[in-house]
DNA sequence: GTGAAAGCGCTAACAA
DNA sequence: TTGTTAGCGCTTTCAC
């Protein structure tokens, strides 16, 4: 700046304002398309980290999930991107891996960073950390985890409603021995959904049939699905806690033949391209694009001076091949 | 800073010789540990912009891909998040969304913002963007997509030789007419696959069995594929160029009621999942966390000051149901 | 319509 | 071992 400035025989201070657009009637208009010019001439490019010091606004935020490359994060972290883009915001991803320390530890650095705001996914014991997010006065929306006695916004579904009614739909379509395999992870989400397909399952009078297998996330994944596969191939139907477990799972049905055509397949999140098969695949969509935006607007809000904080639950869809068709 | 240094009476410089981890030696224990106690009790947190301005380098760095919702992509980016997170570095990531003005201005941002070095998948026609970053002296490897003339390192596979070989293999066992599904992107990548598939053919005799049919991406990409559904499903295989063309592929076939049994799928990338059905399905595997460590570690000499650029072609692997029994 | 000057929070060379 | 000082590149108030 100081060099464009002394190559016109100007100041700095006329330089910044053409440059920042606050020139309207303040400069005169040779000036401005002189320093214009000479600025592409010179290929020069603002530096917005003196610009974000000076201001006190980076225009960063970031997305904490628990793991970019799971798809339901990948589509939503799309979402929130092409959102802030817009906003004139930059997005910093960040993995979590459902490890609470490595999170908190994120977070003093995007802290550090001068992030404008956080879009979160929780880890199960996230509390402390995102407390010191609020703490510091970062801007905190959370994300698909609603965490108990953090004051910040939520947005997610109704994790519990969705899975019982899915199941109940496949209880009076004669489907019986339902079994349920979820990871690990003591989160709500998974807890409200094993919830509803208990409820469900013991107000048909089905409970002899309840059967919950959890898959620890990780290493164990594989054999933690493996081991009970037989009893689970045996059943009527199964129901897949969400997108990740589905697929891991099917990883390990491949080696043995797949799955029977005879079974059905109930998954969180979508698997669409997956109903190809003989088997009936269905699966309970959650509006992805639509709990993005709702986190992008509500984080943007409290970025510019909001107060407030909401719960916003979103509906579900179930998808099976008959919704498909139409 | 000023605050912890007024309150212990000691100069802004010491504090910051003590924060910063340079004091080895240089700070008596006793203040250091008194400064490390005041500075947690009054919470503070280093101010990295003010860093970042001061020393050059902001530890940024970004990766730019087509879509970070696309599982190839969001696989790679992680990898690339978790090496980055290792040598202290924090990443941006941006949507090209396949256009190349977007990348452009994106990459001028990034620029602004002092990204310390750039990953891009580039855009079809990126090369002016990406000789911008190079001109402006900004690290930057390429990935997946060779460019021609641009002094870049770039990593990916030998796509030609990869699907060629595929192909050869469907062949020897008796399927001969095969059809190719892929994206109407004029990039090197597809254009490869397609040569190789090609070659391969013409090799055994079967030009009159070639066809390929071209999926425009976005909004045009249901009715593409939905369009030659009837001749396809009619072939003996179906070779699908990436992941994604193949997924949305099955979200149409879904609705028609799947692949016939006898017809085999040939995939571009991962699609383990998918073979539980009683079709063949089988695909071609990109070692994607290599692809992702060597990105980074050459991004990474280049930050430190090496100039050489290289291209880094990994092996693939042919993936069939019988290989995963092993 | 334009310029001078202060300062955002930090680091690093040098002095004490 | 500690403090002084200059300055990274920008914005913004205030004076001209």
């Amino acid at each position: 700046m100081q060099d464009i400035a002394r190559r016109l025989n100007i100041s700095r201070s006329t330089v910044s304002l053409v440059l920042s657009g606050k020139s309207d009637g303040r400069v005169s208009e040779a000036v401005k398309k002189k320093v214009l010019e000479t600025a592409k001439e010179m290929n020069y490019h603002l530096n917005e980290l003196a610009r974000s010091l000076r201001v006190g606004s980076s225009n960063l935020i970031s997305v904490i999930v628990t793991d970019i490359s799971n798809e339901f994060f990948s589509q939503m972290t799309f979402h929130i991107q092409e959102a802030a883009k817009k906003a004139g915001y930059l997005v910093l991803t960040i993995n979590s891996n459902e490890n609470d320390d490595e999170f908190e530890q994120m977070a003093r650095i995007l802290i550090s960073k001068q992030v404008d705001g956080i879009i979160a996914v929780p880890t199960p014991d996230g509390t402390d950390a995102l407390k010191m997010i609020i703490d510091q006065n970062v801007p905190l929306v959370t994300v698909d985890r609603y965490c108990e006695g953090v004051e910040a916004d939520y947005v997610g579904v109704d994790n519990y409603e969705a899975s019982k009614k899915a199941i109940e739909e496949l209880l009076s379509q004669g489907f019986k021995n339902i079994c349920m395999m979820r990871l690990d992870l003591d989160i709500p989400p998974l807890n409200e959904r094993e919830r509803g397909y208990i409820d469900a399952m013991k107000a048909a009078g089905q409970e002899k049939h309840i059967a919950i297998h959890r898959i620890r996330f990780g290493e164990e994944m594989e054999r933690d699905l493996m081991e009970p596969l037989k009893d689970v191939l045996a059943t009527d139907a199964v129901f897949f806690s969400s997108h990740r477990v589905f697929t891991e799972a099917m990883k390990v049905v491949a080696r043995v033949g797949g799955v029977p055509d005879r079974q059905c397949v109930l998954c969180f999140d979508d698997v669409r391209p997956y109903m190809t098969g003989a088997s009936d695949i269905r699966y309970i969509e959650q509006p992805i694009a639509s709990i993005a935006q709702k986190s992008f607007d509500l984080l943007l809000a409290k970025m510019k001076g909001d107060k407030q904080t909401g719960k916003y639950v979103f509906p579900t869809r179930s998808i099976d091949r008959q919704s498909l068709l139409k």
